[in-house]
DNA sequence: CTTGGATTAATTGTATACAATAAAGCTCAG
DNA sequence: CTGAGCTTTATTGTATACAATTAATCCAAG
């Protein structure tokens, strides 16, 4: 993607993201286009990524509408999350290099500076966070694992479940971290492997509690004055 | 997708499977538009599509080749097939009904029916394949689970693999999706998944024994006088 | 020869007009 | 009223022209 689309698409998802469009909305590419100062081409290039993103979901007859994330939607992308990334962890194991290691190490410093600041400096946590992640899915060294997970971990749900920690969350996310590392010294891929399925789960039931009895079937971004 | 791209995809699709468009061929917007009989517009967006479906890949400056498959890509994708096609099928005992169930019966009975035949029918076999899988899949309830497998599921690998079936391998086949159908029967998740996980890393090794010594590094078509 | 840089050609990105299709509204028979 | 079928309107799909960008070529200086 380049300028036009690449637009089109930061600002549809950022709409989507910070709640300004509600799940179930219809989005018509000529309104998109206007409101993101581009034309239909380029609208409809994000549409499609969108869609892969599962940020967007098209009808049968392909009318675009943004997608409804129910608690069971949220569990599956978890539950496979944890799946797939604890996968990926276990060959990371087994392909470490202290390079990576030394490079882990110093971003989860980077995630502990970020939390011991009060109040806790949650965006640079979240870029931390993510580069650990990514450097471990880099070093599995599997390019169709690196395709399917970024899909999921680019959800909404997951950006959204650090705003709701508290200082003991982002100190567990911390310690996990950190054991990863350990397994990854011993080079050990089962215990990274257990160590990652239950950092993501944990970071599941963060969420669940969050959202629980606000929105029963549902969960979307909290709209207007409620 | 409607006609033109439809049109685009299934044309530029069947030729790199059918080795008209080796590994590494550039694909240009404007010469596919032509072969296809349709505008640029509908091609671009089929490429969009076969490059999520890692058929294509675009270089940093947006330009499309045929994707190239070592032979560590294709274990790549079984090993991913087998874990989640795995999970699925543990997820589908889970849910399953009997209504689902005679359906998957009468699947792998026309499988049957298919691959007795001398020759074996394999269009048939292909088919039905796909069929008893996307009950399971379907059954498996999991939106996410579907959409990060129809990804792998539809490789070329995938569908060459059966090319190069002898009878023994078709049975197996067969065997296996009864032997599913049993676990399914007594509701036994971890059997099902056990059985999928192996049948798909069965599906790799006849992929892998087919292919042994001819291409080393390279999972290509066959081209030309080498 | 080789290399750096400017020029040219090829290719992709974007905008826009028009065609095709699906949704919504309306009319009128029952 | 109701709802089946037509008409109108809204929305997406496709083609094409043009802009922007990238790759290739060529020429000159070293």
């Amino acid at each position: 993607m380049t300028k036009a689309s690449d637009r089109a698409y930061d600002t549809i998802r950022s709409m989507i993201l910070s709640g300004e469009l509600s799940s179930g909305d219809a989005l018509r590419e000529e309104a998109l286009a206007q409101v993101c100062g581009v034309s239909r081409t380029p609208v409809r290039e994000a549409l499609r990524q969108l869609e892969a993103d599962l940020l967007v979901r098209r009808t049968e007859s392909q009318r675009s509408y943004v997608a409804d994330w129910s608690l069971d939607d949220v569990s599956d992308a978890f539950e496979l999350r944890a799946m797939l990334e604890g996968h990926a962890a276990k060959r990371a194991a087994e392909r470490m290099t202290d390079e990576v290691i030394r490079e882990l190490t110093s971003c989860n410093k980077a995630i502990f500076a970020a939390i011991s600041k009060s109040p806790p400096d949650v965006a640079t946590f979240l870029d931390r966070n993510r580069e650990f992640h990514a450097l471990v899915l880099d070093t599995a060294g599997s390019r169709r694992l690196t395709g399917l997970l970024t899909a999921l971990i680019e959800q909404p749900v997951v950006w959204r479940t650090a705003q709701h920690y508290d200082p003991e969350a982002f100190e567990c996310s911390y310690r996990e971290h950190a054991d990863l590392v350990a397994a990854f010294e011993r080079r050990d891929g089962a215990w990274a492997q257990s160590v990652m399925a239950g950092h993501i789960r944990r970071a599941f039931h963060a969420y669940a509690d969050a959202h629980k009895g606000l929105n029963k079937g549902q969960a979307e971004p909290e709209r207007g004055a409620a």
